[in-house]
DNA sequence: TGCAACTTTCAAACCGGTTTAGGCACCCCT
DNA sequence: AGGGGTGCCTAAACCGGTTTGAAAGTTGCA
């Protein structure tokens, strides 16, 4: 392993030129820069990178913090995201490290984390209502940017997608279609973007006059086991009417909600309809669905991307203020939605 | 932020003795122990991970390298394993460093990570027949662990599952019921298990006198989508009689190869079986579709967790070639696979 | 009491870079 | 010739820990 004193000494250069040289800072001769170059070049020299963060203090990476139990929530979004943020960050030579909590409060993770200096930035992802980690983060005024976000209006620099804007219309169409038992396939309580989705919901809903009992809305897990359960469920009828349009908060979910409807033997876009929110997985398309799935849709692996761009900024000081974005969301109607069953006639077998 | 200087100062101690104190060494007296303790807990000291390192030539971090463009190839088997795989450095308190490389090759990336100190061992998934990813780093004696493996007999520490045995029995199991015509949908060409899944249905189907055609064996990326034109192309029969059995690397392509066979209105089980290996990603329960799919068997997230422990035993000291670990795959026989259709008893439309 | 042996603590060196504060040589300008 | 740049390079300090070698303080034993 070759050391910046070795390459100093091998040259007849003080450390401070090779280093200079290397670094590109001006004050340095043009040929003694050519020299400095091919003979590390030559030496295989890498600069030690422990001891230039020391130096320098900063270390060229962003993290992102997992409870261990938990990332199996995100789980297939997660990948995507990851995918998108990991080359984001790539373009900008930042590296992504990746802790995983096993034990203690969450926030504390935080905060050895932030002291430690191991890293330039945190990504926050999955931010609950009232969220700690964002309290911490705030608090000691470390870089970090979040994917979604806990209110409307926020004091920190985030990525998110139209929840709100994207769940009214959905809900607007089912009710436009004449749909008024619609039942709302929610993520894990507690999350932010559930809560803007529901609220959505709901508004939309209660303008449109449409009264929505208590057990069509359910907070789980964003899977297809979860969404074929709940949807059996509902559609078993034995709790009241079952819903005739379901709103999903993941395609995953829906893909359940689809295996529930045939096992009855409905047929989806007239017995039942289906609306779901998409990230645009790779390996699932909304589009191939048996049918063709109306959706919300929104590209999760941009946010990654974006976000990436986002704390690099935040990094290199950029108002957290001025990193607020957030993008609208598609409505495509396909053939997973029709006009309501008229009343009695879709089948209600206890 | 509170450095050990300050804190030593504090305490009226020098720097040495207060990092003894801190890191359990035996020649520090109780009592200096325990005020040292007490006061590094309410000053909120938190050792500067960079210096830590630097000092001990350790990082406490494990690297995972990408290109860009290709974690798309293992996707959502990534998340998994990712997941097993950071629960187990997390249990022993280690760092999961996710580098991306966008440019020039991939080996240049591991050498400037290797040189440059920045994590103290290396998981490489996905290894090809003959990488030059792990040729790198043998040459450097850099501690590494593989998912999978090159070869059947290699010098180096990996975690493979038993792909040979895996295959053979898959294909026996169709060869028993029948079956002649045997497609195998693998992964991408080049990768080591593609190649060692493929060995085993070529030598089985051999055995038992079974004629392959080479347009029965597709290696391709490992989708939904893949796995539904690949099935579709071969069951419309234009360049011969479609297969009555499809052996796919994963159960994502069987979900494209059920949606194949339901359009053109075959009968699973009875018209064509299907058989995939299933690596158990949460969100795909191979029981669960319609109808339930036979598979191979062997959870992807128990190889992040093994490889967890086994990378933290070779930085350890451990001899590499005493971490070679092969688990065996169960063969679950479900009703996705059945008899061959009797010769002219399954439809052949062109 | 004197000396060895042991325990506890400290000063200083070290890890491998970056950065500050000069130093020297050379050129330009007046 | 003298003053002011400017271009190029160096010695030394610094980042914040760990570790070595020795010293000071205690205890034990003859």
């Amino acid at each position: 392993m070759t050391t910046l004193r070795e390459l100093a000494e091998h040259l007849g250069l003080s450390p401070a030129t090779v280093s200079r040289a290397l670094n590109g800072f001006p004050e340095v001769g043009e040929k003694t820069r050519l020299r400095v170059l091919e003979a590390s070049e030559r030496l295989h020299y890498r600069p030690n990178s422990s001891a230039k963060r020391l130096a320098t203090g900063k270390s060229g990476m962003v993290g992102m913090i997992f409870r261990a139990a938990q990332n199996l929530l995100v789980d297939a979004h997660f990948v995507d995201f990851l995918a998108g943020l990991s080359v984001g960050l790539a373009e900008r030579e930042i590296d992504l490290i990746i802790h995983t909590a096993t034990l203690g409060p969450l926030s504390a993770h935080y905060k050895r984390i932030v002291a430690s200096g191991s890293v330039d930035g945190i990504i926050v992802s999955a931010p609950t209502v009232d969220d700690d980690r964002i309290v911490t983060l705030r608090e000691r005024g470390f870089p970090f940017v979040v994917h979604g976000r806990t209110a409307d209006r926020v004091p920190y620099a985030f990525f998110d997608i139209d929840n709100d804007g994207a769940f009214a219309a959905a809900t607007g169409l089912l009710a436009d279609l004449g749909h008024q038992r619609i039942a709302l396939l929610n993520g894990p309580a507690g999350l932010a973007f559930v809560a803007q989705r529901e609220a959505a919901f709901r508004r939309i809903t209660a303008a449109r006059g449409i009264h929505i009992p208590q057990r069509f809305i359910t907070h789980d897990e964003m899977s297809e086991e979860v969404g074929y359960r709940h949807a059996a469920m509902m559609l078993a009828g034995l709790d009241g009417p079952p819903p005739t349009a379901f709103l999903c908060s993941s395609t995953l979910m829906a893909l359940g909600v689809i295996r529930a409807a045939n096992a009855r033997g409905l047929k989806i876009g007239t017995d039942v309809s289906i609306i779901a929110h998409d990230d645009v997985l790779p390996h699932l398309r909304s589009e191939h669905f048996s049918p063709a799935l109306t959706v919300t849709r929104s590209p999760i692996r941009d946010a990654g991307t974006a976000l990436a761009e986002m704390i690099v900024a935040h990094i290199g000081g950029t108002d957290p203020l001025k990193l607020q974005r957030i993008v609208s969301v598609d409505l495509i109607a396909r053939s997973s939605t029709g006009p309501a069953p008229k009343s009695g006639e879709q089948a209600w077998q206890r």
